[in-house]
DNA sequence: TAAACTCCAATTGTCCGACAAACGGACGGA
DNA sequence: TCCGTCCGTTTGTCGGACAATTGGAGTTTA
């Protein structure tokens, strides 16, 4: 009996050796044991065994639980490193976790943009998204985050005033009016084109003078809207804000059906 | 020198020795080798240097260039394997890839899952969106998507009459409808919630007698309203679809504002 | 000439063993 | 009780090894 036999049957496979007499083709589609392993724990956190924060046990104990060689085992803990399914807490020890919609959609931003989304897909997916987004805000909110919205504005004012860029506040805006809504779907949907398209509009605030002021003005009305709990008035102003966006895109002349390139912002995420 | 330190020379990177004279507290945040590993692969990808379907080098060429270990090599490519940036084609190469939305959904699903999300903040969310993607869709749809859910219609009206579970094809309903609106930002906003939301609808439908043909009645309906290419037709019937999942959920007792539990299909998703 | 077969080198999956560095606690002293 | 030191653990990385599988090159056959 090999070690990887050792392994398949600790995890409950049955062993792939091809020359048994009278078998029936099995030995079909046995994942690598990597892959084996990987999946394994992650059922272990999906099926509640191991709760978000718990300690995994470590690289050797795991290996020896299941029977399969440590670098095995590592590559298996490399799978779901990258799902987010577990994360080091102090640098070394690895514990459980429920994966942070920040990943993901940084993720999901990067597959967009090897996707060739262009300006005007992004622009159509939020033209629907943010409006609404404004809207259920204006009932969930909390003071705290309009709290966060006030500052939010007034750093962009200075911004404007100083003739700094807008686009990273401008990302922070939405970012919190999304994250006030209060539903983690919600958030998943729209940040990864948030991420994208707000960004690209960038040159488009260099290109257009009257621009950020425009879009301080806006900001401020969709925040009264909040604080007033006015649902439609908060709607109205995001949506002519992100109308905005198109127009001024269009007034720059740039190319909206283009395949949008990544903003700076791109290689420091890394860091997590 | 250290083969790590040979390493981090051969990626660009700087030695971490702890030791140095005259030293300004560098060494903070390096990355472990096998991430900086991923990430160099992955910035090859990116900046377009790999293109998509390019095969990669072989493990050892691939340590060999970096000057890493081959152990090493592997658990960095085990990162982008999850990533979805690299797959297998024809089970052992390794080529560069861009992420299909599948992938990166399935896991935006899991995520959703852990992190408690409920009925009701799925179904504000598609409330917003497949309205509009009816719209869309009505305005962009191909001939073949048509047919396809012309197809789709007919099957679940014989699942109905035979009194069979139609979630399933009421996801590909939806799904169809959400590819045709041609924007890939769209389908990965919208396809984490709909795989959760439409199966979460089965004990519903098993409630209520009457669900699968008032379901199956909508769908005719908007596919008539995206046959004549009319948006309102057809996003208004969606509406109504949609208002229903609620309205069945409120009439059939089940807990709205609880968390979703996995639906059947999420142990089969593993093998890829 | 095209299709089929054979065989080998290359590649992957897995294992074993080893070692330095960093971390986490236990332990003992102030 | 607080603090600094010491030691066992754990992780990151390396080296080498081997069986199974595969992609092709080269050869045979239809």
């Amino acid at each position: 009996m090999t070690a990887d036999d050792a392994a398949r049957a600790a995890l409950g496979e049955r062993p792939r050796k091809a020359g048994e007499e009278g078998m029936s083709l099995r030995k079909l589609a046995v994942a690598p044991t990597y892959r084996v392993v990987a999946e394994t724990i992650e059922r272990e956190i999906m099926e509640g065994r191991l709760k978000p924060g718990d300690r995994l046990p470590s690289e050797t104990a795991l290996a020896d639980q299941l029977g399969v060689n440590r670098s095995t085992a590592r590559e298996g803990l490399r799978l779901l490193e990258q799902t987010g399914l577990v994360e080091r807490k102090s640098g070394r020890r690895l514990h459980a976790a429920v994966p942070g919609h920040q990943e993901l959609s940084s993720r999901a931003s990067r597959a967009l943009l090897l996707q060739q989304v262009t300006f005007i897909d992004l622009h159509q997916l939020l033209m629907v998204l943010e409006p609404s987004a404004a809207a259920l805000a204006a009932r969930a909110i909390e003071e705290t985050d309009l709290r966060h919205l006030e500052d939010n504005v007034e750093r962009t004012e200075e911004a404007v005033a100083r003739g700094e860029s807008v686009t990273q506040l401008d990302l922070e805006f939405h970012d919190i009016i999304g994250a006030a809504v209060g539903n983690p779907a919600w958030l998943m949907a729209r940040e990864p084109a948030a991420n994208l398209m707000f960004p690209a509009a960038d040159p488009m605030m260099n290109a257009l003078p009257q621009a950020p002021k425009r879009l301080v003005d806006a900001h401020r009305e969709i925040l009264n809207g909040l604080k007033r709990r006015d649902a439609d008035h908060a709607e109205l102003w995001m949506r002519k804000h992100i109308v905005d966006f198109k127009r001024g895109y269009e007034l720059a002349k740039l190319e909206m059906d283009q395949p949008v390139r990544a903003a700076g912002l791109w290689s420091k995420d890394q860091d997590q």
